[in-house]
DNA sequence: CTCCAATGTCTGAGTAGTCAGTCTTTTATG
DNA sequence: CATAAAAGACTGACTACTCAGACATTGGAG
């Protein structure tokens, strides 16, 4: 029988695990991960050494897509509320197309497990988001306020758009543009 | 020697898993709750049948008093405006002066050990909280977005704000005054 | 007041079960 | 045949929960 790429398998296994965690949450077995994978337990552990090292991989990889797809189509030469609401809507989108993959990233941003470097990566992916942040700022009523709070602040609006979007999807385009507008008032 | 009284065991209980849970998350183990609160690993489930039991109790005690420090001091004839500050002011009190018990509180929120039930009543303990914000946002940008997504958002803004205010304490009284107006002008 | 039995609570070693990670066996490939 | 990878039964550590006996408290009898 073929024996299928290396990569492939681990993909699946990292593809696995959102799966099972968003539904299981972190304390999901290894052994149910390798299964949903078509890999055996004991083959898991070839591909990643420890269940920390595969939650913290897992991390840094929806962390990064979060980050790659939310900044995907943002035009350098845009004004900076377009942009904002071009990453607004990239971030949305990519949130509630897969939502498991929300609801995994969500638990390990929480989860101890997640090591400060896997922390630092993650949000290097997110530099560029910061930026454009920076400058929607700059002249409004949050120019003096410290950054990290304006960050959290930003974080939180679009988490609780999403939450609410994922609770009702009927109307994402309607709660999508509330979010955005209220996150906007608020920061720029 | 003199047994103490089972209320007091109870709540010596709660609050030791409070403190546990606060630091080794939510698979703390029974007896690790059991032996901070000074009391054998058997007796803790005379109390609590199990440890799902006890999570649900300590989130609804948690939650529940969270509410009513928030509403302490609110004036039934204050201004919306003073009210909403009143609360903001009583709640990141509360979060503050006991870190680990919104630590706490916050993994259980989002723990799938509680209940719908659980949940009902923690919300329940929050709609005089609810009534107020629904008053603040009556005339403001948000009077037509659903309620849902503005709760929401207000939480979020508490939450970052918090989280900001604990990764930095020294300057409380600016961030929880950034805060609220970053709030305001999201709501009202 | 003293004693003793009855009552109900507390204890912690024990039980059954689970899980991460290992190791020997099997299988595919060049 | 030699090599490398995959399989999955197995191990040891750990956990929630139990249960039979220890122990404090109470109240009634002498």
């Amino acid at each position: 029988m073929a024996r299928p790429r290396s990569e492939d398998r681990r993909n699946a296994i990292i593809a696995a695990a959102t799966h099972v965690i968003a539904n299981h949450g972190l304390a999901a077995p290894t052994a149910l991960i390798a299964k949903e994978a078509g890999v055996s337990n004991g083959s898991l552990f070839t591909y990643f050494g420890t269940k920390a090292d595969l939650l913290n991989q897992l991390y840094v990889e929806l962390k990064t897509e979060m980050a790659a797809t939310a900044l995907d189509g943002v035009l350098v030469d845009q004004d900076v509320r377009d942009q904002m609401a071009s990453m607004w809507r990239g971030w949305l989108g990519w949130a509630t197309a897969d939502p498991e993959k929300r609801r995994t990233l969500a638990q390990l941003a929480v989860s101890d497990e997640i090591t400060r470097s896997s922390r630092d990566v993650g949000n290097r992916a997110m530099a560029e988001v910061s930026a454009i942040l920076e400058r929607s700022r700059e002249t409004g009523p949050m120019r003096a306020a410290p950054f990290g709070l304006v960050v959290g602040l930003m974080n939180a609006a679009a988490d609780a758009t999403v939450d609410f979007i994922v609770h009702d999807p009927a109307n994402v385009e309607a709660h999508s543009q509330a979010g955005f507008e209220a996150m906007w008032r608020m920061i720029a």
